[in-house]
DNA sequence: CATGAATGAGCGTTCATTCAT
DNA sequence: GATGAATGAACGCTCATTCAT
């Protein structure tokens, strides 16, 4: 349970955890990510207990990357909207910018092996975002419902915007802001 | 001249791989998959030339339950909103019957092996369902926007409120109206 | 044990199995055999008990088709060198003429399914050819030595000339010339 | 640093697969002989990436020590026929001390999993025996044909000399001499 | 007798994990 | 700690043969 060695070589096995399961899926195996991160097999066990734990690590890793770009330079602002809009793009810009990061995780939220601990760990990675939108409906059409529900609906909205976003790249920008109407009229 | 190949074997093995993908996910095995529809492990491949089109078969069956399930008694209404909402209603009612077979499909959308083929077929069992949201989006604030995003958020939308539904059921009728409730602010 | 009710579609597996043999070896299924006689895949064992007892037979019908080919229209002949390279012609344009079957018999010749009776048999069906050699051996260099070597050795060096003669056609008449000159002179 | 990949293992392996084959012919499986090799089923694939490459290197492997016996100690000399004469004898003397051996090659020689590559590669390791031979037959008979004819009926006299050796030990030497009388009546 | 679906043992190969070096 | 060979259970799929129709 003590820090392994070397933390860059436990960076090397997640980043190339990521770009094998782009290619080959959840089934990759561990030998195939070893090679590509330039380690041996067994050494992967060192940094990771089992393929499910690297997975979580993994899981967790790339849900708080993905949650720090969204909120990275978004200023306190009296301007709700121009706040939650600029967090927003941040998300997407990101999405756009790490097709591979986000093709893993949605891989990796869909597994069977990311433990209930984990999602929520990751969930709380996003607390920033989330307080955002929780200003934003608390006096709307959903002030009644659970903070939760809203959430859980920001992110499949986000995540329905991110897919358009990359599969046509030439009307992006648009497809951004049509996903955020959408969740500014569901919000408020 | 010969046994026949029986249609009901069918059914057994795909409502089996449906249970049997619920607890063990996309990795159960064909062995288990057929042992659970009571047949040979041999049989499944009379039925399905490979697990992938078990699969594909599989995918594109639930999904035009689901769909079925949803436009069913859907009267043409003039009033939009009444139709609309009971459609929803429809749906949400048969992911909170069938549970399983919705974490299934959630399971086996997301799979490599189903084919563009398949969910394009899949995507077309859904036409009534898209139909009646078009009606909606034509004239809102989505009118720019392709169908297709809005199609995809209608799914997201209902997705996530399955899952709060299923989660609470205490609930689900007041997740049912608030997910409805957000879709119609984003369509109209 | 009767015999079968269908000469015609014995005779249609006997070849289906030559040309399916052809392409795929001995690992040939029963199925895809049955398939290419255009038979129902439980059929093929109404006509051979097993597909050990097909290859038995069709070893058998093959051998004694060559044979027959070899020794057709030689004329009694007080030239025993005329009458022996009329049959070593004939021997030789059966196989030029019928690749497939002889490639058949090729493998069927190596599998350890075929038994020695059936060896023993289908050595037999060589008799014509074999009397034919003993008369040009009974005074030559080989007289003390077997027959069974002699008729062995007449038999790799039919081989092998046709396998020059299938693999290079412009040559073939000379390679024939060759091989035969090459007999003749092992034996006297 | 860690366990290095074992020579000796690897022909265990080899040593296993020809004992194995002898008894059950090519379709051995491959768990047979990685028990038989005193590994387990998954190591055998460590030092061949598939069955059909364990069986190319094995043969290779085989038709290297058969060629490599054949002119061991045959000693440069005036005399062709002396030189030949042991060469062949060494060549029957393998064959009778090797039954096992020649038997797996005969099976791995009509496969058709032996690659051309591999069979070519097999070819050149008799070299020194088809020079020896084509000393011989430069100036006899077969002067016009071409050399790989020659070689192809020295081969078969070979196997088919063997073959009674084997069968008839008691007769073994004289069987020898036929043969090799056969040949030299060929050649010259 | 003809048919072809049913059977289940058996195949070649993979892979997470261990452990000798 | 690093290495990669060793392990053997498990996988998807095939196939000779049987037998209900």
């Amino acid at each position: 349970m003590a820090k392994p060695r070397s933390e860059s070589k436990r960076n090397d096995l997640l980043a190339a955890a990521t770009r094998v399961i782009v290619v080959q899926g959840l089934s990759a195996s561990t030998a195939t990510i070893a090679k590509a991160a330039g380690v041996a097999t067994g050494s992967l066990f060192t940094y990771f207990e089992t393929k499910a734990q690297l997975f979580n690590e993994l899981y967790l890793d790339l849900k708080a990357d993905m949650a720090t770009a969204a909120i990275q330079d978004v200023e306190p602002n009296a301007d709700l909207h121009t706040e939650l809009l600029q967090a927003w793009t941040n998300w997407m810009a990101w999405a756009v910018a790490n097709p591979g990061k986000r093709r893993a995780l949605a891989q990796l939220g869909v597994s069977e092996e990311i433990t209930a601990t984990t999602r929520t760990a990751a969930h709380e990675t996003m607390a920033g975002l989330a307080r955002l939108m929780e200003r934003a409906r608390a006096d709307g059409p959903m002030k009644a419902a659970p903070m939760e529900l809203a959430a859980a609906i920001m992110n499949s909205l986000a995540e329905t915007t991110m897919d358009f976003m990359v599969q046509d790249p030439i009307d992006a920008d648009e497809h951004c802001h049509v996903g955020f109407n959408a969740l500014w009229r569901v919000l408020t």
